[in-house]
RNA sequence: GUGGGGGUAGCCAAGUCAGGUCAAAGGCGCUGGAUUUAGGCUCCAGUCCGUUAGGUUCAAGGGUUCAAAUCCCUUCCCUCACACCA
């Protein structure tokens, strides 16, 4: 055969998989089935090396499972629904460069002219284009890195087929009687009449936009039926307020709000009018026409006068403004300018409303009039512009709200933490009709389009509800029986379960499924990825079929895939053939839910909630999800991979700058699967050469003869019982999904006892050792770097592929714990000698020195006392020894405790120890270049304190 | 604000749930050696302090225990996710 390098040997076995369909299972009943699936990939652009972990971690473990024996399906889709292909659509059209230019070098990865690129791109104003040219290379990315995947099932979420399966969960759900309507509150456009989302948002991207839940509290006018309306983020402070500003340059409106008149700035009308039912300007007036007058307070009737302030935001809650000093440095420093100016009276001070202690408890003293005085003083803040006044306003509202508590100015409310106040004085408010919520976004911003970008409560949103206790308790059921990974994940989904109450499950914009029961609504895109998985299951024949959307009824889906209806009834009201539809459902009965999802930590607040919700209200106990895998991020080099760094290297320029396989081993064994992995550049190339060495180490070891195990010297019965106790242990890492542990152990730390081998031995005895293990050595490598496993495996004269066999059972035989005893006590002779050595470069001769005759009986006795069962008794183990061994109290103290838990390490009699010794000599005489001696502890001079039995000591002279 | 994750040697990173042969796996780096004309590769050894005995370590402090990186409490620091966005 032929030599190839990596690359093609990688390419060959990829070429093979897919024209043998080896990960295509089909419905075996006498084989266990594992169904594994991982989150679909977004179709917006090509995938990159970040990407490949979480695809490689997966691929990994279900490797093992077919190891095992299993009947492994791991099919994928794309997922296309939602804005993200919208935005880079949009962002075409509109021209820009930056985006223009990120889509042509991902396209350049698969397309060769640039006249091509320049077509394909102009193509991309039709969004759809899009998703359909990147969900064609996601395939072929995934394929690179040899990612076992069962293509026959794929689907896109915006195909047609795929939105009939939607339908019918939303039917499903609606059935459930989760689905409802409702006011929610989003970003919105006036001027496009239309929600807005991130991208839509000038640098939304960069600098976020959130909806920010203010309080409106109204002040009515003495004497009359109008209310100034005000907005803020702490109604507590209304109990410190001195008076109110407004601008009297500024255009205000007198306007009715649900049934009220309200005084606003004009600006503010568009907002209220988004954001209450019934909004009407009555008049139009200047600020002037306000100043001075007054108003009450609510809560306390305080009477409070408006007075002129020019530094209000009149795009900013509703323009008029409540100042309380006291709390507030923004608040302190106006009025003190104000003051200045003469716009307000002398005589108007602060009052102080928060009695705030520090963490021992202790009441802080503020210099000056009030804590606000105090933090101006402290920053040095001198006017109402100054900067620090932000710092000045954080530090203050921090310590106020952990320590502050409402003093008698607050009535009522008077003791009350300001934690607390907040959420009260509000509630007590709302009761009198005198405030409510008015939301007000977290910045000011505009769409790209250049309109302002405000809050709306849109009326008729739909909802899935997940608020009543029973839906709970379904989903807590599923939940209950479903494994996390790591475990403790299992309680955090737990809390989001009970934290999901109203889910906007459908938007007006984005591609995506309409909602069946509203078609003016599209199904949002993560309501839509709940339950997919099922899909899977009968999509193979579906596509093989050819079926059309129409035929996919909600009585097909009810016959699949809860096995409803009469079979003769569903095939006649859709067209579809008895025998497709008892197919379909044997996939379904046969391969049942998910017994894997691998996914983002991030996904557990919302993806996964909805996914178990979903399958709880939908599907049957039997068909329940099983288990749940977290995985983390990569990085690359210490940075975060992100379109702006542009350091995200394309997934399909993976195996042709590192390799497949590699990459594979490197993601195995850098970083725990649960954690974030930092894919670093010298890291691989030093797992490079590891890598070489194993390929040499197997290419050597094919050019052997398979020996009977009985012909093995017991130095290489040694290195194959390490190998199987090695296979043990990585059975239960992979059972518990610690792959890297698993690979670490069979991987790095077998490869330095095969080193410890060849110098014990020679070349070729390690050579010969490795012939005997090279099967399983593949196998258990396989999954880890299937690419090369299959050629080695295919060398050795095999036809089948080595990713469908199963990893061999009755290998215990192999395992000789006392082989691996003796040599461990060999073992760590030569490296103590090798110290020794290097201590003292001049020594002729070495001593090993065997303990003394009475730490042998020591040890005989202890074993005997430990071996009596149950927990050992600490006290009375010390005592008896104590007694008995009375001259080796220093020593009895200090090591027994150490032996309570795991109990004596191995060791021999002493003359088999001696037998053991003189038998080795000879290697070591070979290995060290040296003369050696036996000896005893007691006939030399010497500090034997923690000398023991099966740790000789060594010295030179 | 709400809810998570974490701090381990020069660096990365296991170990913590189930306390005990834990001075703490593995990798990288570094030092020395073997091999080599030399370098590289590969292999071997060392890498908290100390020549041994021993001493001092797992963010800091305290506690429980015969025994603590591991359990409990306090403090400090870093980090992530929060709803229409996949």
């Amino acid at each position: 055969m032929e030599e190839l390098n990596q690359r093609e040997i990688e390419v060959k076995w990829q070429k093979k998989w897919k024209e043998e369909k080896t990960f295509e299972p089909k419905v075996d009943e006498n084989k266990e089935k594992y169904f594994g699936t991982v989150a679909y990939p977004y179709a917006n652009s090509i995938l990159h090396i970040g990407h490949g972990r979480g695809y490689t971690a997966p691929d990994i473990f279900l490797r093992y499972q077919r190891l095992q024996g299993k009947n492994v399906l791991f099919p994928l889709g794309y997922h296309i629904s939602g804005t993200p292909v919208l935005a880079v659509s949009d962002s075409i059209k509109r021209g820009d460069q930056e985006q223009i230019k990120r889509t042509k070098d991902a396209l350049r990865e698969y397309v060769q002219t640039e006249e091509e690129i320049e077509t394909l791109i102009e193509s991309f104003k039709d969004p759809m284009n899009i998703a359909n040219f990147f969900s064609g290379t996601i395939e072929d990315s995934l394929d690179s890195i040899g990612v076992s995947i069962d293509w026959s099932r794929q689907f896109s979420t915006g195909d047609a087929n795929y939105q009939k399966f939607i339908e019918w969960q939303f039917k499903k759900l609606d059935e459930a009687g989760v689905l409802v309507q409702g006011k929610y509150p989003i970003l919105y456009s006036a001027a496009d009449q239309n929600a807005v989302g991130e991208d839509d948002i000038k640098d939304g991207d960069t600098d976020k936009v959130t909806l920010s839940e203010m309080t409106y509290i109204l002040f009515k006018l003495k004497d009359e039926e109008e209310y100034v309306a005000i907005a803020t983020l702490r109604p507590d402070a209304l109990f410190g307020t001195t008076n109110l500003w407004i601008n009297k340059q500024g255009d205000y409106v007198k306007v009715s709000v649900d049934g009220q008149t309200w005084i606003v700035d004009k600006e503010a009308v568009v907002k209220l009018e988004h954001q209450f039912d019934e909004v009407k300007v009555i008049s139009e007036h200047k600020g002037e026409e306000f100043l001075d007058k007054v108003c009450i307070t609510p809560l306390i009737d305080r009477e409070v006068v408006i007075y002129d302030a020019d530094f209000l935001d009149p795009n900013h809650g509703t323009g008029i403004a409540y100042s309380s000093p006291a709390g507030s440095p923004h608040d302190f420093m106006g009025l003190q300018d104000a003051k200045k100016e003469g716009r307000v009276p002398e005589d108007l001070v602060p009052i102080v409303s928060v009695e705030t202690t520090d963490k021992k408890g202790n009441i802080i003293e503020y210099k000056g009039s009030c804590a606000a005085e105090d933090k101006c003083l402290k920053f040095n803040i001198t006017s109402s512009t100054d900067p620090k006044l932000e710092d000045a306003k954080q530090e203050l509202y921090k310590e106020e709200h952990y320590g502050g508590k409402l003093n008698s100015e607050a009535g009522e409310f008077a003791g009350m933490y300001i934690k607390q106040a907040k959420d009260k004085v509000k509630e007590k408010l709302v009761g009198l009709n005198l405030a409510g919520t008015f939301y007000e976004t977290s910045r000011r911003a505009v769409t790209r389009g250049g309109d302002k970008v405000l809050v709306a409560c849109l009326d008729g949103q739909w909802f899935l509800n997940y608020k009543n206790q029973e839906t709970k308790d379904k989903a807590l059921s599923v939940l209950d029986q479903m494994e996390y990974q790591p475990h403790k994940l299992k309680a955090t989904q737990e809390g989001y379960l009970n934290w999901v109450e109203m889910r906007p499950c459908a938007r007006k914009r984005g591609i995506g499924t309409p909602l069946p029961q509203d078609t003016e609504w599209v199904i949002e895109s993560l309501s839509d990825s709940t339950i997919y998985q099922m899909l899977y299951l009968v999509y193979g024949i579906i596509s093989r079929e050819k079926i059309t959307s129409e035929k996919l009824t909600s009585e097909v889906f009810d016959f699949v895939m809860l096995r409803r209806g009469q079979v003769t009834e569903v095939s006649g009201g859709s067209g579809i053939s008895e025998e497709v539809l008892n197919e379909m459902q044997a996939q379904v009965t046969y391969w049942k839910s998910f017994d894997l999802r691998y996914t983002g930590g991030t996904h557990l607040s919302n993806h996964l909630s909805f996914l178990i919700y979903h399958y709880s209200l939908i599907f049957d106990q039997e068909y329940w999800p099983k288990k749940v895998a977290v995985g983390g991020m990569l990085i690359r080099d210490g940075h975060k991979i992100s379109k702006s760094k542009g350091n995200g290297l394309p997934l399909v320029q993976v195996p042709k700058q590192y390799g497949a396989d590699l990459y594979r081993l490197y993601v195995a064994l850098a970083a725990n699967f649960d954690v974030e992995m930092d894919f670093r550049e010298e890291d691989i190339k030093g797992l490079s050469k590891k890598f070489d060495r194993f390929k040499d180490l197997i290419s050597l070891s094919l050019e052997q003869e398979k020996v009977e195990y009985s012909t093995l010297s017991s130095t290489n019965k040694w290195l194959v019982s390490r190998f199987y106790s090695r296979v043990e242990e990585y059975k239960e890492f992979f059972d518990s999904m610690r792959m890297r542990e698993a690979y670490v152990s069979v991987f790095y730390e077998f490869m330095n006892e095969i080193n410890y081998h060849q110098r014990r031995t020679s070349e070729e005895e390690t050579s010969k050792v490795l012939r005997f293990i090279v099967e399983d050595y593949l196998k258990v490598m396989t999954p880890v770097i299937p690419h090369i496993c299959e050629e080695f495996w295919s060398k050795l004269g095999n036809e089948s592929s080595i990713s469908l066999e199963m990893l061999s059972t009755d290998t215990e035989e192999f395992i000789d714990k006392e082989i691996e005893e003796l040599e461990e006590i060999i073992s760590t002779l030569v490296t103590s000698i090798s110290r020794e050595l290097e201590n003292k470069p001049e020594a002729k001769m070495i001593s090993i020195i065997q303990a003394r005759t009475q730490r042998f009986e020591l040890f005989d006795t202890l074993k005997g006392l430990l071996s009596q069962g149950g927990k050992p008794d600490f006290k009375k183990i010390m005592g008896e020894l104590n007694q008995r061994f009375g001259d080796d109290k220093k020593f009895i103290q200090k090591f027994v405790p150490k032996t309570l838990g795991s109990g004596l390490s191995f060791y021999l009699s002493q003359e088999d120890e001696r037998t053991l010794l003189e038998d080795t000599i000879d290697f070591f005489k070979a290995e060290f270049s040296v003369d050696f001696e036996i000896v005893n502890a007691e006939d030399v001079e010497m500090n034997s304190g923690t000398l023991v039995p099966g740790r000789p000591q060594v010295v030179g002279r």
